[in-house]
DNA sequence: GCCCAGGTGAAGC
DNA sequence: GCTTCACATGGG
């Protein structure tokens, strides 16, 4: 990987990559589409991204010499064949899975998961993506861009938004969750809750520790599992995800969280946070197009 | 106007 | 224990 020359791109060879799923499927919240081009910010570089032949086709808006970041972010080295082969062999994955083919999980660096699914509650994805675009914009700093393109920030980090007014936080329209926001950023600054420092811990106690923060339950927490520290087996069940399995698993029937928590950890196998992906994915997808 | 959105915490039985 | 409700804000 050293010695290469520094390049503003780089081209990824994955197979059964889906973008379009991938980065706008409601697990990161940054992405915008321009033609078949996917806009972002990771790692406070502004980067655009574009299938192509051979792989997934990246550019930065200046030369980047190790592209390890990005290659971990997209997790570029996942087999998604070994990850649909542990799935169970059943009617709702099987449809699930052709609804989507492609859609992968991202690796994302904690502070912003957490941020943004702290300001995901009760929220619509347009919505959630609004709040986190206008919080960037009024607390984070400019990053460089291409000639032409608008302007850019990035993620703003805890000890930013641990100095901010609980006002101004509600100025980005975050409503009731400014205070949640707000003590996370103070209690992640002050080192209390390291977040660099949890990925050893096993699933259960970084779920606990997580669900310390005010505003931040078993749904949140198992969001920042599975996308930030990659606990394949983290299962959110949001308000789609119960639907799912009520109906395609439980023919319609009331069930308590606990009950379902218990089902899709016995029922989806290592990568049921995958699985769930999928499901919501579908959901939503079949939602939008059936009125 | 009404209901809902990638929920959570607190209050009420 | 479990059920109900308030919490901001905007879209359908």
């Amino acid at each position: 990987m050293t010695g290469e020359l520094p390049s503003t791109s780089r081209t990824f060879h994955v197979a059964d990559y889906d973008l379009g799923s991938t980065l706008g499927c409601g697990q990161a919240f940054r992405w915008r589409q321009s033609g078949n081009d996917w806009i972002g910010v990771v790692g406070g570089r502004w980067v655009r991204l574009r299938e192509g032949r051979g792989g997934i086709r990246a550019e930065t808006a200046g030369p980047v010499d190790d592209w390890r970041w990005l290659a971990d972010y997209l997790q570029a080295d996942v087999s998604l064949d070994r990850v649909l082969s542990t799935f169970p062999d059943d009617e709702p994955m099987r449809v699930a899975v052709k609804a989507c083919r492609g859609l992968r999980l991202l690796r994302q660096e904690p502070w912003e998961c957490l941020a943004s699914f702290i300001l995901s509650s009760t929220k619509q994805i347009v919505q959630i993506q609004q709040v986190i675009s206008l919080l960037c914009e009024r607390f984070g700093d400019p990053v460089a861009v291409p000639p032409g393109h608008p302007p850019a920030w990035s993620f703003p980090g805890p000890a930013r938004l641990a100095g901010a007014r609980e006002a101004q936080l509600r100025a980005c329209k975050m409503g009731f969750r400014a205070p949640y926001l707000l003590e996370a950023a103070r209690r992640v600054q002050s080192g209390e809750l390291n977040l660099d420092g949890l990925h050893d811990l096993g699933e259960a106690e970084l779920r606990a520790r997580l669900m310390t923060l005010h505003g931040v339950g078993r749904k949140i927490a198992d969001c920042v599992l599975l996308f930030a520290y990659g606990h394949p087996a983290a299962f959110p069940v949001d308000v789609w995800v119960l639907r799912a399995l009520k109906e395609l698993y439980f023919a319609g029937r009331r069930v308590t969280p606990a009950t379902l928590q218990a089902f899709a950890a016995g029922h989806f196998g290592s990568h049921a946070g995958y699985a769930q992906q999928y499901l919501f994915h579908y959901m939503r997808s079949r939602d939008r197009m059936s009125p």
